[in-house]
DNA sequence: GTGTGTGAAGTGGTTCACAGCG
DNA sequence: CGCTGTGAACCACTTCACACAC
């Protein structure tokens, strides 16, 4: 079955609020309350629940613990992911400390940079090798999934010397630059810069 | 004339391509070249910059640093937006490190924190402020666009509290919920962790 | 000949509207 | 009667295909 990218991106949004709800001990939500809370169509919640099989009730709604799991099942991996985060700068270290990255589908296997103060210390718990050693420690780790927090301009070398140890399948870019993979790397980039400067240009256009 | 979010994102991604061009000192591009370079089709590329008037030359492709000038033209603010900056934690001060926002088109007008020891300080050259005072902050300063980066709990409360000032009209929220604001302002979510999940997510959906 | 500009066709995602079940 | 599940209608963005300018 095909599922697009953002039925995906909802039902990682589904699944933080209903963690939420569950938390808060309510039982049963409608695809109206999901949508007011998350500014989704209440049609649009409820396409996306029933792509996976009828798991509401008609007349009453999505019992809270049920869909939870439900999701929680959609969205569950195989296994553990062997990560390896490149770039131990503040985004990089934003991104060791975050909530969510203390999570069990994934491990953080190694840290990559250049900085050779960092080099072979371990951060957050985790230790630091050298960027001009990653194909090897990819390989030796079978790391599959590469976060990429390095400045815009080293970014491409990094990960073709990476991708190089035919381990990595995915990488999560931050680097603000468009990068080219082999196509059986799956690429997602987050560029912080160009939201921005799309918000100031909603902004400017509404004031015309 | 309506623009459509998608081909704004692209604009920048232009814009950015096009100043390295420059840099190095190629004279012109062709649409299949750009395509190529930032993995879009070339059809896509000649109708984004068309949009805007004719600017390419036919038989020849387009002059690099006309379109670098056009496109800066059509991407360009008024006036410098007066931004705000609310948790100064790892991503806040990534963030006020970063290259981009080295930017003539905005300036960083306030840091807000709850940490008593950064409120009171200058933080990369900028006076952080307590969360507390927010709304007068934001008045004061005529704080037009904030950008969070506040654990999500705390998100919500604060916007809440900054929108009251009336001179916020667009926030750019990295924190991980997904906000309600009054529907004159402009809201973008950069939201990591879900960008990671939907990663994990099609890497699994491959596999199987 | 070469590469742009663009109407027309295609594709993919969202919203509607209502049947159907609890 | 209320709220889900879902085909059909709708809408938005992308891609094609070719006329046209250089």
């Amino acid at each position: 079955m095909k599922i697009a990218e953002p039925t995906v991106e909802r039902l990682v949004q589904y699944h933080r609020l209903l963690e939420q709800l569950v938390a808060e001990g309510q039982k049963v939500v409608s695809s109206q309350e999901m949508g007011e809370m998350l500014s989704f169509k209440a049609s649009q919640v409820r396409k996306d629940l029933s792509y996976f099989g009828e798991i509401g009730k008609r007349g009453v709604g999505y019992h809270v613990d049920r869909l939870h799991k439900h999701i929680s099942r959609i969205l569950a991996s195989p296994r553990k992911w062997s990560i390896g985060l490149v770039g131990v700068g503040k985004l990089g270290e934003a991104l060791l400390g975050y909530q969510a990255f203390q999570n069990d589908k994934f491990h953080i296997r190694a840290l990559f940079d250049v900085d050779t103060d960092k080099i072979g210390t371990e951060i957050q718990g985790i230790l630091c090798y050298s960027v001009d050693d990653i194909t090897e420690i990819v390989r030796e780790k079978e790391i599959e999934v590469l976060i990429l927090t390095v400045p815009g301009g080293a970014a491409q070398h990094v990960a073709d010397r990476a991708v190089q140890a035919g381990t990595v399948k995915g990488i999560l870019n931050f680097a603000p630059v468009s990068l080219s993979v082999p196509e059986n790397v799956l690429l997602a980039a987050v560029d912080i810069s160009v939201e921005l400067e799309k918000l100031l240009f909603f902004l400017k256009h509404k004031e015309e």
